[in-house]
DNA sequence: CTGAAAGCGCTTACAG
DNA sequence: CTGAAAGCGCTTACAG
């Protein structure tokens, strides 16, 4: 293993200073060519690579966001975190996938800046940490809260209207001829999370409509994993074999859900419509492929970007989204046709 | 938004030299209880939050292992990431996840030290890079392969036996009665990437078993996506009704490969088996549930690690793997039973 | 356009 | 057990 060679080197085998390598390496167009040449050159030769720690530490920035997100297990977060990446890019900037696992230990350590100034801002998909919290927080790292939303303190905050979108969902049900929805993965009514906005617009529709809301057609969840989708489809099936269409807080529950109604012998959509949220590459080939409400996920990299590198002035940024109606929503036949 | 607090501030306001705080910070045995709680006191009372990139440079070391993966759209990487992340957590260290896109560019890239120093080691899954590149390498950072193999050079290199895994599978289609088995993903025989080893169980088993390898039943892909399975499945089961099985080269093929069963009118595992790798969340969830190899995660994120760490002897490790059976490759019925 | 000096925030020997 | 100095590898004003 080669010891490692750094500016000094290179000047030294360039023959000019220390500084004329810095300017070289950042473009700076105060080299003669000449010069500049001779500096590339000597890099080439000698293979050299900037320390990139050195930089970071007389600049005072790294040109890192951390992304911080519960898990990976969702491929919403994948996609996500793969379209940050590329968003930055272009900006000069790196996106760190950092995980949290959900845990509110973990969420307040990059909170609260005790990452060690490791990161120039944080795209924050918060999971367990409360709201006061985030609002609480003295750190100066310039932070964006994905999804969730924090009225109080002014924090940016990008995502989906959630509330509009669980509307949009219902009606296409309705419009389908579905008449008893029930909700998977619900949280508080009145909460600020991504949960409990996707249920509040799930009760205005049905409200809207004129349907009942039966607590019977409603499952609670804070994790929304396949297995989740499963057990609470199931729990709601058994309990109210009424049901003909699942809202399902996000993708991950549906595809649950699906494998639940299939092994109660219910069939999609026939007997049961189903929909759910993020449009993961996972829902086009369930089979029945299935409905779901795909975020503008480029805009919402490109919001988010701007807002923690502090381009744009206010903070809150709704997203579009559109239903991606498939098969496991398809209207009910009318009886006997 | 406050100025930063650093160990001077610190020092000051605890009545002590500035490198009491660091033998604080780094809890070495050398303070006296009194002087370091008075410490603990300030750091507390002033939010002093030590700045890692001073440590990293001053250390020559970050600590940080990057993961090379070409995509975070394969669930595995995903789950190979978190597992890797936990892995490193008690060894204090963390996990960048890096992505290349699969480009070669990319990937040099990071093989060649263009990184900066930012990590002390690299666990790379390759996708298009060339074994003489890797060679070719003069980087002193270390490097870890996965899947890939490189016997020329010394690289230290982690996967399952993927041969043997094939064997496996194509033995346990055999034993459940399939005759007609297809390949999707096969790569250049003899070569030491992840596919064309797999691909090479697969001509093993069948030529062990007497049964006659057909180019008809074999499709070649570069990329192992749900689409790419699509494809390929249809082309197969177009030109060659009689395949009554399809080992896919990972499970995101295989996945694609159902959907065209499906479309095909062929049902699974009745008129079709399939299998594939990774064992990822997904197939459990599919209709049916897809057979699939396993590998021993955890085994693998460990000595991956102790290897980029240089915690252990020789390079190349083979992990554990075993066949997860499920529905898609049930044994067929004789007939009339 | 180029050079000599200072400093980013830490930790590491080295004295005491 | 504690203190003063040097240095990790860069970049940033500041002169010339």
């Amino acid at each position: 293993m080669a010891k490692r060679v750094g500016v000094k080197e290179v000047a030294e085998h360039a023959g000019v200073s220390w500084k004329t390598v810095s300017n070289v390496m950042n473009n700076r167009p105060v080299v003669r060519p000449e010069t500049r040449a001779r500096v590339l050159q000597a890099v080439e030769e000698l293979g050299y690579t900037p320390n990139l720690i050195g930089r970071q530490l007389r600049q005072g920035s790294t040109r890192t966001i951390a992304l911080v997100v519960p898990d990976l297990r969702n491929p919403y977060f994948a996609r996500l975190a793969q379209t940050l990446q590329e968003a930055a890019r272009p900006r000069g900037y790196t996106v760190s996938i950092e995980l949290s696992g959900g845990g509110i230990e973990a969420e307040q350590h990059y909170l609260h800046g005790r990452h060690g100034r490791l990161f120039d801002g944080l795209i924050f998909s918060p999971s367990a940490v409360t709201i006061d919290a985030m609002a609480r927080r003295t750190d100066p790292t310039p932070l964006v809260l994905l999804g969730e939303r924090v009225a109080t303190a002014r924090i940016p905050h990008v995502a989906i209207d959630n509330v509009a979108s669980s509307v949009d969902l219902v009606r296409h049900l309705i419009d389908g001829g579905r008449r008893h929805i029930g909700f998977l993965g619900a949280e508080a009514v009145g909460g600020t999370s991504t949960g409990s906005q996707r249920f509040e617009g799930y009760r205005a529709a049905l409200r809207f409509a004129g349907l009942p809301l039966s607590a019977d057609l409603v499952a609670a969840a804070d994790s929304w994993q396949r297995e989740d989708g499963y057990r609470l489809a199931q729990q709601v099936l058994r309990s109210s074999p009424e049901v003909d269409a699942l809202v399902c807080a996000n993708d991950l529950l549906a595809v649950g859900a699906l494998s639940a109604a299939r092994d109660l012998g219910r069939t999609v959509p026939d007997d049961l419509a189903l929909v759910g949220w993020d449009d993961i590459d996972e829902v086009r080939y369930a089979m029945p492929p299935l409905t779901s409400v795909a975020p503008d996920l480029d805009a919402l990299a490109e919001a988010a970007l701007s807002a923690v590198l502090g381009e744009r002035e206010e903070g809150q940024v709704v997203i579009d989204h559109r239903v991606v109606v498939r098969e496991s929503s398809r209207p009910v036949r009318a009886p006997g046709s």
